[in-house]
RNA sequence: GGCCCGUUCGUCUAGGGGUUAGGACGCAAGAUUUUCAUUCUUGAAACAGGGGUUCGAUUCCCCUACGGGCUACCA
């Protein structure tokens, strides 16, 4: 039934606690599942009177998602025939669903209060409110009609909570873990309209899956345990032959330890947790992203997509639209992945190496911009093909290149200063004076020029070119030097042999 | 505690009744290089344990252990 639906797929995330990588994880494998099906994807919000008002919540979660690529077919922004896509908006049609089920004696009225409740947890540990007890306690249930009639009528405060069958199986085909089953004794009647008339997640995500009619849901695998509660409300109100597939996806854990990643463990190690930078409202703490630490979408996603998933070949580098092409749900594994950085920075580095300049120009003239330069964009870009592939992050341009731009501040004077003489400085001064009359400023040229003066010298070619390479650079490190030499060209090069001799010599 | 899910190198994973158990990250060594990085080559490194089933189990089944998740009028 369900392979001839439409294939439509939401994301739902609270905007409470910014996106981390388990969220967007679950964004992805949503957006992969429906693309791959040619199918659409929704963004819901799944927010509340409490949450709904986290400043800049909702437009910083659509855009991570825009960052990433998986733009929604509909979402608050972009509607469609399914809105509103704002679960604050919807309240209207939750009481009623949850009437509804009360009605059929599926469903109750609890007039417990919160207090109470708390109390029961103490006297007995293992409290649950469920079949064992429900007879105890203060709802419709337990009550008689006219109590229940007068409590409503007076408008005591009450939630509606799901009677649980006392003695049933549940069971579903989960697409990743088979099939998943349940006792609905050991589940407990859940609250399904709280007492402010807002819906739970339960309630919510059931009514509103069916009215945008999901035809697969992929959520994380702590959903697991609350299965047989959605389930059992597919079933309940009425709608069991149009319930969608489920899939729980295994879940990312901490790179050390145990448990699931957290943003404390990005602080913790040293890591981004959240694809932007995100400022906790309560806290008012800001946590670093993956954007704003130099991650390349492209390898945030295709890092994203092989943690828990990959296409049965030793290919690890992917691009969204064949990640869409060979998505495919039983390739996910079951087991939870521990998060590793080191492999995260590794895709970062061979997406900066893939991506081409003209793509990466811009994002690297913002780090120069960062550092007070403005260059030529030619310029840049040759600097770009030299260094590219030492960059794991966008800014480590600047590491490996701002001598390019500036003169070295600080030479690594002993690397050369102990072994300097007199003959180095007319060395040198010869080469200036060679070089200030050279027309043909390639590195083609300039090399054996270079070396033919070497040879002529006498000296060692390691004690000759170490030196040049600190003048230009100020260390030990970069590219071909002769390179270097041509791009900074005749006159910069010429002045910073003059400006770092009298330091090899001091 | 109860329920549910899981378990192949340190990590992400491939594989699957008979394999030298494969790849990647990281690590180590070597080659290349005027430096650093890149690149290349090589190396160390894994089937949680115990019972079955079987001629044979890392692979299938059960148990145990371990890990994780859930157990709110949060999602």
């Amino acid at each position: 039934m369900s392979s001839q639906k439409q294939v439509r797929v939401r994301f739902a995330p609270s905007p409470t606690g910014g996106l981390h990588l388990g969220g967007v994880r679950t964004a992805l494998f949503n957006y992969l599942f429906a693309k791959h099906h040619g199918g659409e994807f929704i963004l819901r919000i799944e927010d509340t009177d409490q949450t709904r008002f986290v400043p800049g919540a909702e437009e910083y979660i659509m855009e991570c998602l825009a960052w990433c690529g998986l733009n929604p077919d509909e979402s608050p922004v972009k509607e469609g025939k399914f809105g509103p896509y704002r679960q604050s908006e919807r309240k209207p049609s939750y009481r009623q669903y949850a009437e509804q089920l009360v009605a059929a004696g599926k469903a109750y009225y609890a007039f417990d209060t919160p207090e109470e409740l708390d109390q029961q947890r103490q006297l007995q540990p293992n409290f649950r409110y469920s079949h064992e007890n429900r007879l105890d306690l203060r709802n419709s249930l337990s009550l008689s009609d006219e109590e229940t009639a007068k409590l409503l009528a007076e408008g005591a405060p009450h939630t509606i909570r799901i009677k649980m069958p006392e003695d049933e199986h549940v069971s579903f085909e989960d697409m990743i873990r088979g099939r998943v089953t349940f006792e609905t004794k050991l589940v407990d009647d859940k609250v399904l309209l709280k007492a402010d008339g807002m819906p739970t997640y339960h309630l919510a995500v059931v009514v509103d899956d069916h009215a945008m009619e999901i035809s697969h849901v992929f959520r994380g695998e702590e959903w697991l345990p609350s299965a047989p509660v959605h389930i059992l409300l597919w079933e309940y109100l009425g709608w069991k032959d149009e319930m969608p597939e489920w899939a729980h996806l295994p879940l990312i854990l901490k790179p050390d330890g145990n448990g699931k990643l957290s943003k404390r463990d990005g602080d913790r190690l040293g890591f981004p947790v959240y694809a932007m930078n995100w400022t906790d409202p309560k806290t008012g703490d800001l946590t670093v992203g993956f954007r704003e630490r130099g991650f390349l979408p492209e390898a945030f996603v295709n890092m994203l997509a092989l943690l828990g998933w990959n296409d049965g070949t030793d290919q690890e580098l992917f691009h969204m639209e064949e990640l869409i092409e060979k998505f495919s749900v039983d390739r996910i594994s079951k087991a939870g992945a521990k998060f590793d950085f080191e492999k995260a920075k590794w895709y970062n580095q061979e997406w900066i190496k893939q991506t081409s300049n003209a793509d990466l120009l811009p994002q690297v003239n913002a780090v120069l911009k960062e550092h007070g330069v403005e260059a030529d964009e030619n310029f840049t870009n040759s600097i770009l093909d030299l260094v590219k592939e030492r960059l794991i992050y966008i800014e480590d341009f600047w590491e490996q290149a701002s001598f390019f731009y500036l003169k070295p501040a600080q030479y690594d004077v002993d690397a050369v200063k102990p072994k300097w003489n007199a003959d180095k400085t007319a060395f040198f001064q010869d080469v200036a004076k060679t070089f200030a009359e050279q027309d043909t400023w390639t590195a083609e040229a300039l090399e054996p020029l270079f070396k033919d003066k070497i040879a002529a010298s006498g000296m060692k070619m390691g004690e000759l070119m170490m030196p040049f390479r600190i003048m230009l650079v100020g260390g030990k490190f970069g590219p071909d030097v002769f390179k270097i030499t041509e791009l900074l060209g005749k006159e910069a090069v010429l002045d910073r042999i003059q400006a770092a001799l009298p330091q090899f010599e001091g």
